[in-house]
DNA sequence: TGTACTAGCCTGTATATACAACTTGACGGG
DNA sequence: CCCGTCAAGTTGTATATACAGGCTAGTACA
C-alpha cells in the first residue's frame, strides 16, 4: 500500500478506502489536518493537500472553522444522478412508479458473462423493471447484477427502492461506461413500454464498476416520445450554473 | 482583477486569460514556476499550486524536466471530442467525408433566436452538412452559428475543415448543453442520410457557449443503424483506463 | 567524429512556519 | 439570565527551504 506513492496520495487512498468500506458515511467527520499530522507523521501542508484534493474531487466537503465531512453520495457524482431515474422524475415534480416483471437468479451466458468479465454460468441476478412517470412507462430496465456483489439482490423490494439506489447502498459505483443508440423496439419491449407501432426507443447500454471490476450490466429502453437524455458540460474549475437555460431548452423541444 | 482573490487563483486566471485570448496556443510553453516567482513576486509553492491545478483541470500539461505547455483542446474536453465527428471517424481508422448542402446567412427566428438568447431577426449562419464514414452518411449537421461570433462563417470551406474545428479556432468553446433523443426522421433527413423507411434517428440537440453566451445551436441527426454515442465516467483523481473494455463492449453490440 | 558526462533547468514532493478568517463553546460580566 | 468576549480548534492561504528525479544542451574526452 505505502509503495512508492507520494504521501499525500497515500493519505487520500486511506480516506477513500474508509469511505468506500462504509467506515465513514455521508456527513461523518473526517480527521482534521492536525489530527492527520499527529496520526500519520506528515506535515500539515501534506495533510492539507490530501484533504483539499479530496474536496476538489467531491469526496468530502470542507468548512473553515468546523472541519471536513464526507459528501453525500448524491452530490458526489453525476453518474449516480443519471443512474437513478426515480430521482430524475422526482426532480421534475412528477410521480415515479415501478413494476417488477422479473427478479431472479440466473447463470450468466454470452454477452452478459462477457460484459461482466466472468465465466459462463456465473450466478447473476436478473432484473426486469418498468419505471413509470405519472403512470406512463418511461423506462424498461433490463439489468444483470453480479450475485457475488449483491447477494441479497433477489430479496429486495425494487418497487419501493430502485436498483440503483440499492446498489449504491451496497458499495459505491466508481466507474461507468455507456452506449446510447436509437432503435426500433422488439415486441416485448414495445408492449412493456406501451408504445405505438412506429415509435423508436432510446436505448442506453451501461456497465458500472465497483472495486475495480464490472458489477452490473444493464440495458435501459426508453420510449422515444416520452424520454430523452440531457447532458451538460462545464470546464473544471469554473462551475457555471445554467440551470435556467436548461429550462429554456425544455421549451424548445416543441 | 487582483481583488480579494487568493494569489494562486490570480495566477490561474492570468494564464487562462492568456490561453482564452489566443496569446498562448496549444503546445505553447507556459512560464515555469521560477519564472512566475520572478515575474509575479510569489513563492514557488504558490506558482506550483496554480500550475498544478491548471494541469488537473486540463488546461496545461506538465512534464518534469521540460516545462509546462498548453494542452491541445482535444485532450482538454470530451465535449470537443464528441463535437468533432471527423476525428471520431478517423480514430476508428475510417475515412471521413462531408458534403455542404446549405451555408448561408439567415435571420434567426423562433426557437433558434430563443436558444441563442438573441432577438428575432439577428443574423446567424445556417449550415446543413452531411458527414459520411467510408462513404455512408452518419450525421446530418443542422447548425446555427451567431454571425457576430464567426463573421467569416459563410466563406469557410466546410468540406475540408469541419465546423467544430473551425469554431474552436475562432474561440474556445467553454460550455455545452445537449439533449439526446430517439425519433423517426422526416422525409428530408431520411433522404440526406440515405435511411430505410422504418429506421429511427438518434438526434443530439446541442448548444455551445463561448465567452459566457450561447454561440451555436445545432441539431445532429444520426441513422440509428449506423451511429451511437459512447460515454465514459470515471471519478476525478482516478484516471483509470478502460479503453480495452470499450472495445469489448463494441463486440457486444451484436 | 562520436560518445559519455555533467551542469542547469524543470517539475514533484515534503517540511516547518506563519498569519488570517471562521466556528463553536465556555466563561464571565452586566 | 442574557449577552459579549475570548480561547481553542479548524480551514485557507502564503512563504522559505530542501531534496529527488527527469530532461536537455553543451562540453569534455576518447
Amino acid at each position: 500500500m505505502s509503495a512508492g506513492k507520494p504521501r499525500y496520495q497515500q493519505l487520500k487512498d486511506l480516506i477513500i478506502e474508509r469511505i468506500s468500506s462504509g467506515e465513514l458515511g455521508p456527513s461523518d467527520r473526517v480527521p482534521s489536518e492536525n489530527e492527520l499530522v499527529e496520526a500519520m507523521q506528515v506535515s500539515r501542508m501534506t495533510a492539507n493537500r490530501a484533504l483539499r484534493e479530496l474536496n476538489d474531487e467531491g469526496y468530502v466537503e470542507r468548512i473553515a472553522g468546523r472541519g471536513t465531512f464526507v459528501s453525500d453520495f448524491r452530490s458526489r457524482s453525476h453518474l449516480l444522478e443519471v443512474n437513478n431515474i426515480a430521482d430524475e422524475i422526482a426532480a421534475r415534480g412528477h410521480k415515479h412508479g415501478s413494476r417488477v416483471i422479473r427478479q431472479s437468479l440466473q447463470h450468466a451466458r454470452g454477452e452478459v458473462a462477457h460484459a461482466l468479465h466472468v465465466e459462463q454460468g456465473t450466478t447473476v441476478c436478473h432484473l426486469l423493471i418498468v419505471h413509470t412517470e405519472n403512470g406512463a412507462p418511461v423506462q424498461l430496465e433490463d439489468r444483470h447484477v453480479l450475485a457475488s456483489f449483491a447477494p441479497d439482490c433477489v430479496d429486495q423490494d425494487f418497487e419501493s427502492v430502485t436498483p440503483s439506489a440499492y446498489l449504491t447502498s451496497v458499495a459505491p459505483l466508481q466507474e461507468a461506461e455507456q452506449v446510447v443508440r436509437a432503435a426500433m423496439p422488439n415486441g416485448a419491449v414495445q408492449k412493456h413500454l406501451d408504445m405505438d407501432a412506429a415509435e423508436p426507443t432510446l436505448v442506453v447500454i451501461r456497465r458500472t464498476w465497483s472495486g475495480g471490476r464490472p458489477v452490473t450490466f444493464s440495458r435501459l429502453h426508453h420510449p422515444g416520445s416520452r424520454y430523452e437524455l440531457t447532458g451538460h458540460y462545464t470546464p473544471p474549475g469554473k462551475p457555471r450554473s445554467t440551470s435556467a437555460d436548461v429550462v429554456q431548452l425544455e421549451k424548445i423541444r416543441q
